[in-house]
DNA sequence: TCCTTTCGAGTACAAATGTACTCAATTCAT
DNA sequence: ATGAATTGAGTACATTTGTACTCGAAAGGA
């Protein structure tokens, strides 16, 4: 089992996802993978791969001069953390009302509703799966 | 419309959920209503509420000596914020991927599941009664 | 080779947050 | 009435977060 380690802020979050999304790289190309909308200066950047690297979120290695970055924690796992201590901080840890919240606190397309649809009827299908046996 | 206020913190989130099951009441009040299992002490509770309402979530009315607070803002209104928040945060405010993780990732009874039933069926009733007109 | 760009490493610093203490006024129980 | 408890108001302070600058080494182009 990880240790568990420190929980990180937004900006270190968005660090976070450009890494995993261009699996790794160096500052410059971790940089470029942040969103541009954020606008976040190189430099902030830079701190954010740092403060991160000390939070074991990520590792690094020498290549030559500069460092290469790679996230040490998978992506659902740290989705996962987030959302359990969403919904225990806004709902007790009760996750029904947060569907319900979710689902009613935004229009949402008919082709949606389906793919709700489909997620709710497979894990029906799990849970009579499994006790048929 | 209500002007946007500042988000709040973790602590502060505490203390408003403490004061919606209370409707109103004072800082004691308050202190007694906060999840005991946070283990916050008066002062601390006392300086959320000053935050709180310095943020603009809650109001104040003098009563003799003592102040009573109730919240300004109901908490369906900072649940569907918050949630819009995290949802834009982690999945790109793409909710559906959220939901996917939300009952992948943890063990759900089959009440729960035909919770889910039910919401996704009204969902998609609401739905067709609207297309139908 | 010399200049420019690129990095790593360290430092800076204000705002937000978590947590708590002080003090003065007041109220309450004895 | 007097000491204890309560409350509002203000202050304190370390940590975390957002944001950025500096400096020096290396690397690459002209």
């Amino acid at each position: 089992m990880e240790e568990k380690r420190p929980s990180i802020s937004r900006g270190e979050t968005e660090v976070l996802k450009a890494l995993w999304q261009i699996e790794q790289g160096g500052v410059g190309e971790i940089y470029e993978a942040v969103d541009p909308s954020l606008d976040m200066d190189y430099s902030t950047v830079q701190t954010y791969v740092r403060r991160l690297e000390a939070k074991g979120y990520l590792t690094s290695q020498r290549r030559g001069r500069s460092k290469i970055y790679e996230a040490a924690i998978r992506r659902a796992q740290v989705v996962r953390e987030a959302i359990d201590e969403f919904v225990h901080r806004m709902f007790d840890g009760d996750f029904l009302p947060m569907v319900k919240h979710l689902v009613d606190s935004r229009e949402i397309s008919s082709d949606e509703i389906d793919d709700l649809m489909r997620i709710v009827n497979e894990l029906k299908q799990d849970q009579e799966d499994k006790d048929a046996s």
